[in-house]
DNA sequence: AAGACGATAACGTGGCGTCAGGGTGG
DNA sequence: CCCACCCTGACGCCACGTTATCGTCT
């Protein structure tokens, strides 16, 4: 409410999630609001954090995975050793990625060879797998 | 049992699922297979469908979407306006395949972006960084 | 008094894992 | 009689969505 904190509207509008799902990262420690009676409202550090869980989530990582990073940037002592256990979990995430998208090339190709396939048994079908197939 | 079916087990083996993932796609109607008593029989039909759920499984396809896409398999011997209405949805599904590999693309980008950005906090990290990223 | 915004509680969903308890055939 | 293998429930998990019902502020 003040120029520190957001309202849970706020949060929603900002970072484009639901109220639901804001109360769920906190059930699940992710998340720490304050609170003004009832209403929560989320500092500074919430939507860094807010920031990072959501990075994390497009990279495939669990909610768990995320949390015990999260707590690693917290922890002041020993950054070399966090740094490097984010990054090993990172590389491994980095390759899944890789593979995924190598397993999907093949998937596209044989969708396309099942769709010429298909075009051979109309006459009238090139202009629309054109269209799709560039 | 015969050399024209397989037994539950014998599914699990050769296409490295459990019991339950096979009774819970015949429960979701992706796969058919029959009875002899209470045990099930899984023809080939089955196994090629299965092939193909599994296929469609590590691209991030929901169950249903790949029961959709294995009915139009089943539509080949369709007339012509089913084959229109098939080759339709595969289009559809061929550019979901390639939107998905390029938010892929984007994401492993990002990722290793990330990942150039942390190694420079650290001193030591370049040789797991170049065995990770070529 | 109405309407916007907040809260909790609790059930639904997808894709199975994981028991519990009970056949059936060799 | 045992064991391996099969079956049918039915509850558990994750990451929320979706009501339902209520309180609070303006």
């Amino acid at each position: 409410m003040t120029d520190q904190t957001m309202t849970i509207r706020q949060m929603c509008d900002a970072f484009k999630v639901t109220a639901r799902t804001l109360r769920f990262y906190e059930a699940k420690e992710l998340l720490f609001p304050i609170r003004e009676g009832q209403k929560r409202l989320f500092t500074k550090r919430d939507r860094a954090r807010l920031k990072l869980i959501l990075k994390g989530k497009r990279f495939g990582f669990s909610l768990e995975e995320i949390r015990q990073l999260l707590n690693l940037y917290d922890d002041d002592s020993g950054k070399f050793n966090q740094l490097n256990e984010t990054y090993r979990m990172a590389i491994d995430r980095l390759e899944q990625l890789i593979r995924r998208r190598d397993e999907l090339e093949e998937l596209i190709e044989d969708l396309r060879n099942h769709m010429d396939w298909a075009s051979e048994q109309l006459n009238d079908s090139q202009t629309s797998l054109k269209v799709a197939c560039g």
